[in-house]
DNA sequence: GTGCACATGTAACCTGTTACATGATTGG
DNA sequence: CCAATCATGTAACAGGTTACATGTGCAC
């Protein structure tokens, strides 16, 4: 059950409410583990009920009041046992290569356009991953040096941009291919 | 539903029955799609009933018989819509990254060996996929030309290559990282 | 006769997705 | 007053995981 730690690594970073976090599992550690609002107010309840987080109403001017969670030393017990327990390699799930193979049974030019969108939306996250790299890590507003969950975020972004720069270039392979193949052969 | 699809790929390339294509689901295609033998014949049950795919029964000599499952006008017609409907860019879902950045509270050092072992497992994984390329692809004992499908098997097989390759220097600035911030840090 | 590869399934459970629902407060 | 952002949820369903269950035929 990832999403569980997820969040607990998200909230020991920073307690926050579910609002918060559904915010930053649309970017940060959302690009490693995606979650929606629903799912993440069903898990927060499970959690506050497995005494592994606690919260507290926190009244709010100019907004809603909101409900901040933070990890208690259950919780904190809970991530670190997961820390030393062995995960699997991960299986990649890749839809668009899916398709790609399935190309061969219809015409593999219509294609095109799809894997362009794509590499449209790869080139905006890496923009996205570099942004935020320079932001937090490299530019001359970063802090320096970068404690150890700084040195951790960053090399976990790294990851991020290099597999962005790797899946750009496969998809220009990719429109190569199927331009080669063309809708007559 | 794209295990649905990735079903129909597959048989189109290949009629078999549900036990094959479990097989197929653990190389191959389940390199970017996996599935367990009891997803398949959970969904090929209801393929069937849809009237995607029909079936036929085939007596085998030495080995229990077996059902053997191909694609029908209906399941074309339905591979071929899909083809031409947009999909969502993926976000990946990267369990490994959660821990890393949860090894900011514990021990980063105590991490290294964890991601030495998923290392090994895309050092392998690479290894498979360049042997794969050699025997169907690349070497001498390759068919030349390829035929489309072929060529799209293989550019979708160049995507899982750099892949690993990617994954697997980002795995080394990993262990790099964690060594450097220790236990002591 | 034991283990292995082949072959096909059921059941229970957990996770994830989609749609719906409500309400506060601010700014235009 | 209307849209946007903040804030929290429920319900139904689809998809994926794990455990269990059964049976054939061959090789050792």
């Amino acid at each position: 059950m990832a999403l569980e730690h997820a969040i607990l690594v998200s909230l020991l970073e920073q307690p926050g409410s579910g609002y918060e976090l559904a915010r930053r599992f649309d970017r940060s550690i959302g690009y490693f583990w995606a979650a929606t609002h629903q799912q993440i107010y069903r898990v927060l309840k499970r959690m506050e009920s497995d005494g592994l987080i606690g919260s507290r109403a926190v009244a709010q001017q100019d907004r809603p009041d909101k409900k901040e969670y933070s990890v208690g030393p259950l919780g904190r017990a809970a991530l670190s046992a997961w820390l030393h327990e062995p995960i699997e390699p991960e299986s990649v799930r890749h839809e668009l290569a899916v398709k790609i193979r399935g190309a061969a049974f219809d015409d593999p030019a219509a294609l095109v356009q799809e894997v362009q969108r794509h590499r449209r939306a790869h080139a905006d996250r890496l923009a996205h991953y570099l942004a935020g790299e320079l932001r937090d890590f490299t530019g001359p507003e970063a802090p320096a040096p970068l404690d150890a969950g700084q040195e951790l975020q960053h090399v976990v972004l790294r990851g991020g941009i290099a597999y962005e720069r790797m899946t750009l270039a496969w998809l220009d392979d990719v429109i190569a291919t199927l331009r080669r193949l063309g809708p007559e052969r």
